[in-house]
DNA sequence: CAATCATTTCAGTAATTTCTGAAAGTATTG
DNA sequence: CAATACTTTCAGAAATTACTGAAATGATTG
């Protein structure tokens, strides 16, 4: 792997981390060696520099793509299909949430809502059932949230949480106003 | 497995889940299991109702507890260990959170601490560090912004959320005020 | 349209992870 | 303190996942 230090260091610790994170070792490196690219990279030149084979990298780079954190580009006078890392962080941050919302959350709220609708037959189920509810709501209330929260422009994000928790003297100045002023405004 | 339908859907989709969220099949079961159960259950029960060995219920529950998932508990008259999931979904969200925090966030923000306070001696590693310093500062801004909301109480996350993207609007009001009377009662 | 270049697919192999049964360890009881 | 009840550990088996090289497919060029 020749590449220089502070470059490989992140490479190799993606490759690392990948396990954790739902994806293979190198999906995790591929990953990490397009973000910190300044030009496009080659399948050719991820094959070089990481010392994997061909085929694995073709194969990554689909799952990359799938994952929206990759995208297929082209150089002038190359006809090779060369892949870059979108550059903001704030839109790779809410790709990942999204991508991670409908692989890791949505089947499962699927699963509830179709438990829901059940009418169980036995104490156990009645109880399990209940317990169902209690995560149906919050994974609910999280999930439109989110969803809300993601529509929102990096700047107002930035703003938001460089509020932290100062939002709750928000919420509290607003409902000592009786939240007359702010849900007028809400609604329109 | 013989469980109550209900139980036995939600049990075999955690299972089948278990491996996108970075468990195993036998993890992601003994813990709907045990979220759903009305009472605790041994490990004993566990074997009996999964159809794994005991060994690997053992072994599970070692990793469930080390997510803070499940907890030891006991029942009088009976001196094998029995386990629960804590009833809180809210804290329970809140435990997951912190663990994935402490799992898959931290290491790669020590990671790039440490990159950023080397001297590159590329051009190539002068911008991989630039692109690992802009990871580094959303990471960073995340990460404490998210220890902060894990502070507030449920009921206020409740308020919150049912904001939705209401916050905006709060944001807003709160710059037509210049910032003055909020920034005052954060202060203090 | 043949030759060349580029990419994908896929069957088999390698590596890793999960699971089990047996053995060892720990605690409680009479 | 021996017998019993319960739990954990761990080496190897089973299952799963990742990776490779070879072959197939697709695209471009002269």
């Amino acid at each position: 792997m020749n590449l220089p230090p502070l470059t490989q260091s992140f490479v190799l610790h993606f490759g690392e981390m990948g396990s954790r994170w739902g994806v293979n070792r190198t999906v995790g490196q591929i990953y990490a060696l397009l973000f910190v690219s300044e030009t496009p990279l080659n399948a050719d030149d991820l094959t070089d520099k990481l010392l994997i084979s061909r085929s694995n990298v073709s194969m990554s780079l689909k799952e990359l793509q799938s994952w929206r954190l990759v995208r297929l580009c082209h150089v002038t006078g190359d006809r090779r299909d060369h892949f870059t890392a979108p550059d903001d962080v704030w839109q790779i941050f809410k790709t990942l949430a999204e991508e991670r919302q409908r692989r890791e959350v949505d089947p499962t709220l699927s699963m509830l809502r179709d438990a829901l609708l059940e009418s169980p037959d036995s104490p156990e189920d009645r109880h399990a059932q209940a317990r169902m509810r209690q995560m149906h709501d919050l994974i609910e209330l999280l999930t439109d949230w989110l969803a809300e929260v993601r529509k929102l422009s990096p700047d107002t994000l930035q703003k938001l949480m460089g509020l932290g928790s100062g939002v709750v003297k928000l919420l509290e100045f607003k409902q000592r106003l009786s939240g007359r002023a702010v849900n007028e405004s809400e609604a329109g």
